[in-house]
DNA sequence: GGATTATATCCGCATAGACGAATATATCAA
DNA sequence: TTGATATATTCGTCTATGCGGATATAATCC
């Protein structure tokens, strides 16, 4: 595949609101499971699935079972565009104050679902 | 309205290969013509002004007229995340062979059309 | 005014993808 | 084996948006 086509498949995966703020939680907290990010994001475990396959189809994160949970992380490193434009969400992801909340609900999580 | 969603605004602007090329194109020659456009990126008239008018809605270029012409320009410098994904992306275009040709098209382009 | 050129927009159609709700799958525990 | 929990996927529907082709608008020139 073409890189223009490569990356507007990149970008098309940072188009929708829940998508780009899975990225940024899976940015800042390393590996998550679903159900920390359901209970974060405050949806349904039906939104949060449907989007992690669909970044994971696309090679923005993988993920890795341990017994009943699934984690998730970023596979950016291989990427130096992903990793740049990570490096951009990073610097601003204060800015938006859903963003914001999402970081430090993410701090303030009491552990296991 | 919220940054998230301004920002998957953003990014939808980006999710599409002619308006990414757009984008390069008008980042790399200042300000370029809908005819300028329409020759280096080999497609219609339709095409290009659709997706034109697509990145002026959402804030991405402006215009000006010029008699029969009509120039666009990027409107980038208010914002530091467009700035900042633009950098980006100048950073990546010569790694894409269909924007590289671009680039190289904007360069020996003969003038006016 | 009429013709020409540059650009914008509209129409009809096709497809991608977002959603809620329901259901399927996989693992573990009793 | 049965039940409970965590996650994934499917179904039907709806909306956004991409496209080709046609037409509209706007400026210029004769």
């Amino acid at each position: 595949m073409r890189h223009a086509e490569r990356w507007t498949e990149l970008f098309k995966a940072l188009s929708e609101p829940l998508r780009l703020r899975l990225l940024n939680l899976l940015r800042a907290g390393g590996e998550l499971c679903v159900c920390d990010l359901v209970s974060i994001l405050e949806t349904t475990q039906s939104m949060v699935s449907r989007h992690l396959a669909y970044l994971r189809h696309c090679g923005w994160v993988s993920n890795r079972r341990e017994g009943l949970w699934i984690h998730y992380r970023l596979e950016s490193e291989s990427d130096p565009m992903r990793a740049a434009i990570l490096e951009v969400l990073a610097r601003h992801a204060e800015e938006d104050p859903e963003m914001k909340s999402d970081l430090e609900k993410l701090r303030n999580r009491t552990g296991r679902c």
